[in-house]
DNA sequence: CGGCATCCTATACGATACTG
DNA sequence: CAGTATCGTATAGGATGCCG
């Protein structure tokens, strides 16, 4: 998955950082840990605005992703030792560079809508009936 | 997710844009289907030459994720009626402008694999004996 | 309030097998 | 070769409830 960075590694090495490489892209690459990390952004929230600010998240998926995100060092967590308990998550400095892109994804998104939702019935219209796209004879 | 785009648009044209980004989202911000667009790229690649070149992924996974990939006109399908047949994929324009996104969070995560795996060992660590990160009193 | 555990359903996914 | 279908398992994920 984007090769690059293993130059100059020895072959166990390199083994490790891909087995790595790819639980890590797990662990950040799915709609839940994206959509947390685009919704913290620059600012500081508490759970429960967390769980309000990402549109259908659940409770325990809010809980469990954020466990998670935490543990790879993507957001930090600042418990108050106060009752009742209150606990702010913002994004660590690596974090912050990753939003960046994740944001990018976002926007990506929300400006292709209508030219995504016309491709779609393009392509479900070309279901209906066969001749799909097929390459020309020369 | 990411408002800015739906300015200066009626309520229930603003619902409709949710709904469908939020699907379209959904189909995008999974493992397969990043790493299907960061592997195709700007090359062309064949049904089975996708197959080795996304590490672990399946046959089914494949063809399932491709399909969705190009209904929303992302990848453009390109079948060789030929015996055994050919079917060529490579990104459209939208897709491409897709993967320059993709790829950064690609190589944010081949970049960064060694501080998560520091970071991991120290939440590990603080998760054998309490005492965790707490706010102190001022 | 934040978090974990539990139970239960829905979906993801792999393996396999069959077609054109 | 590319694709679909089927089946069985595994994981995702919602709902609920209990604790500090």
């Amino acid at each position: 998955m984007t090769k690059q960075v293993t130059d100059g590694m020895e072959p166990a090495e390199v083994k490790r950082t891909e087995a790595l490489a790819a639980e890590i892209f797990t662990d950040i690459a799915n709609k839940w840990a994206l959509l947390i990390i685009n919704t913290i952004g620059e600012s500081t929230l508490r759970f429960t605005e967390l769980c309000a600010a990402v549109e259908g998240i659940s409770h325990k998926m809010l809980a469990q992703t954020l466990r998670i995100l935490e543990r790879d060092g993507v957001v930090d967590r600042l418990v108050y030792p106060t009752v009742p308990p209150r606990v702010d998550y913002s994004l660590t400095d690596a974090g912050l560079v990753l939003r960046t892109t994740v944001n990018a994804l976002c926007i990506w998104t929300r400006q292709h809508v209508d030219h995504i939702d016309q491709a779609r019935q393009r392509f479900d219209e070309r279901q209906a009936r066969p001749s799909s796209t097929v390459a020309q004879e020369t």
